[in-house]
DNA sequence: GCCGTTAAAGAATGATCGTTCTATATTGAT
DNA sequence: ATCAATATAGAACGATCATTCTTTAACGGC
């Protein structure tokens, strides 16, 4: 039988999303992955196919992890709004401080506009947590945590989009103020639909 | 004397404007510019210097306009609090009418990690709009429209956070629920600050 | 030990990139 | 008419790109 794999698949994915993190897909030129991956340029083809193969394999990789962790967030223990106040406060967060790197979701977005396959992936990513998010409100409005009359789509879409929003301009240099605004502005949104309990 | 340029600068800084917001800046070629723009390379560079010059001058140009068209109809007749949501409605249509085409400035900022000129710029235009907003929303106060306690400052943040949110996601192509949820609830925001006259 | 498969290293391909150089033509003021 | 500066056209540069090919070595089941 064939000579064993001498790399872990999983663990070059994970070195191939930093990279293009980094610097993009056009940015990243096959010898920086050999050189970072420590994998001959043949191993990555007869892996990956081509580049691109890699590039959506490494997107796909980076978007189910991302999705898996914030979806589990959303569905944990605690109180469905809570996880959601805790996912928001942790976007914030996550982006305050590591402002060198930027979600790859965002950067694939921008520069996917002629790559469909790309394209889908990112949709799919956004779409999950847009899903969660709202699958969140829907439970806190079962248990009578929000007031009934939720739209739970719309607001979901809306935090979505306030969210991704952060990630956007996290990349500017002096973003904290704007960060910790919008964050305060969703919270409030949060606290306006929220029935307290009696005290 | 010399030769008159046979070419007017601001007509092609229009075209590549054009270029680079349809294939970013890696994506757009030299042999591009000159063919869309009509003028040969030599040309190009003595004008602008180099690619990234040309770049830079492209940037400071679409940001400038922008910025000045949404600043003309923020400061315009008619009340503060009405321009913003004239502005935010307008953001939304025009993301939502020509998906095809995106943002330069949200280009340019996912991609200038390593270009410190070209990151100026865009923090500028960013900067520009957000201050833009909350004169708005300062005026407004002082005209007694708004709550006296609102925090323009943060509710700016939080509007230009939403705004290119919007900006970005407007790429994906699902978007206009989501786009038009959020127009909803920034216009509730501000519905909610609002001191409705004695009808 | 043999064989099929893979790894590794490196050369080579063809294309494209940004940029520069050369040569020639065109214009406007003097 | 002359001159300075620009325009245009095209060749050429060196570099880098993604990809393929070639060769040699390493491994595991038979």
């Amino acid at each position: 039988m064939p000579r064993p794999k001498s790399f872990d698949e999983a663990q070059v994915l994970e070195g191939a999303v930093a990279l293009f993190r980094e610097r993009g897909f056009e940015g990243t030129s096959m010898p920086d992955l050999t050189r970072k991956l420590g994998i001959c340029r043949q191993s990555l083809y007869n892996t990956f196919g081509d580049k691109k193969g890699l590039y959506l394999k490494a997107l796909e990789n980076y978007g189910n992890k991302e999705a898996q962790s914030k979806l589990a967030l959303l569905q944990g223990p605690g109180s469905p709004l809570e996880n959601l106040r805790t996912l928001i406060r942790g976007f914030a967060s996550y982006a305050t401080t590591c402002p060198a790197e930027g979600c790859l979701t965002v950067t694939a977005l921008v520069n996917s506009r002629e790559d469909a396959d790309a394209l889908a992936a990112v949709s799919q990513h956004v779409q999950s947590l847009e899903n969660g998010i709202e699958c969140a409100l829907t439970r806190a409005k079962k248990q009578g945590q929000i007031n009934a009359h939720t739209d739970a789509a719309s607001l979901a879409r809306y935090i979505t989009t306030s969210l991704y929003g952060i990630g956007l301009l996290v990349r500017l240099p002096d973003s904290s103020a704007r960060i910790a605004a919008t964050v305060s502005h969703l919270m409030e949104s949060l606290q306006r639909i929220e029935i307290q309990p009696a005290a």
